[in-house]
DNA sequence: AATTGAGTTCAAATAGATTTGAACAAAGAG
DNA sequence: CTCTTTGTTCAAATCTATTTGAACTCAATT
């Protein structure tokens, strides 16, 4: 093996190429582009590999490195492997797109539907204490078509994750 | 009608709260607040709305309006009223779930997957040319797995409009 | 107990996206 | 034809989010 094994190399244009592709599929989900970066080569690389080998490889700061880290783990994207060579942990990413959806929507959708149903309670009340004229019927009615949504969303991604567990 | 009729007004606190609820929405779509603000006031008043108004009430400048509308005009979540007062155009929201997941899928999703489609031809290529080892079995290995992920994209996000359509 | 190595934190710097505003087009109205 | 009204465009300004880097913690090693 002349020099390809030990993890210090630059990127291969092949490397490059394919994390690149994962940096434009995290923009898509709002997600920094780090994120794309550290995922993109865990999920490239046939070994695991640990914080030091994604700031050499990438060139990113180890701030970065271990935010992007930390936020991958949340999301269940990414979990440590057993090789444990010492006291340096190594990562490997998940590659179930099942459980990367999964993960993607109890992290970052849920949160943000629970919050939401919390304020369209707070405006129903609103509307409930205005005079009841034609525009608090009109209102009461948009806001009811936007609690639809909300339940609609609630039915459609369980069910969105069981068609992605194949 | 004392003086609630003239949509010149500051606007009320029951409909900042709205659009402040449409603000935190769009966000998670990664689209830029003023998205937000006019699909909100759309979305909350019982007549239609032009640019200047938007502009007016929201407090914003009249080029963002005007991108801003004209986004949502892409994405199908606002049209053009029939009102047609003189020459100035009055614009109303769609606000049928299904349409607008739909218009969203369409304009920013689909795009996103066709091109990451090419990228991923584009990588098989490099594999199919390197030196056949062990680690470029690997590389294909995980290259057809995001080629599985890609179709079920493909096949999972008609159905999920099917489910929106009621 | 002091030292070294691994990883985290967070304030400041940077990069990237949005918003503004002024100049510009297009389309009646006078 | 000129003026006014409506709306668009785009470079510059602003704002927001990400990244950096230095200080710090914690644990293992000597």
């Amino acid at each position: 093996m002349a020099d390809g094994d030990r993890s210090e190399k630059a990127l291969s244009d092949f490397e490059s190429q394919v994390i690149e592709f994962f940096c434009d599929g995290v923009k898509i989900l709002g997600l920094p582009k780090s994120i794309g970066e550290i995922y993109g080569l865990l999920f490239i690389s046939p070994d695991p590999i640990s914080l030091d080998d994604l700031v050499c490889r990438l060139g990113i700061s180890k701030g970065s490195a271990s935010q992007g880290l930390r936020t991958l783990r949340e999301l269940g994207a990414v979990r440590e492997a057993e090789v444990t060579s010492g006291r340096r942990v190594y990562y490997e990413p998940d590659v179930e797109l099942k459980r990367l959806v999964g993960g993607f929507i109890k992290e970052q959708v849920r949160p943000h539907l629970s919050s939401g149903e919390e304020k369209l309670d707070s405006l129903k009340k609103m509307v409930g204490d205005m005079p009841g004229d034609v525009r608090s019927d009109f209102y009461a009615g948009r806001l009811e078509r936007l609690s639809r949504w909300s339940s609609r969303a609630k039915v459609v991604l369980p069910l969105l994750q069981k068609f992605l567990g194949s």
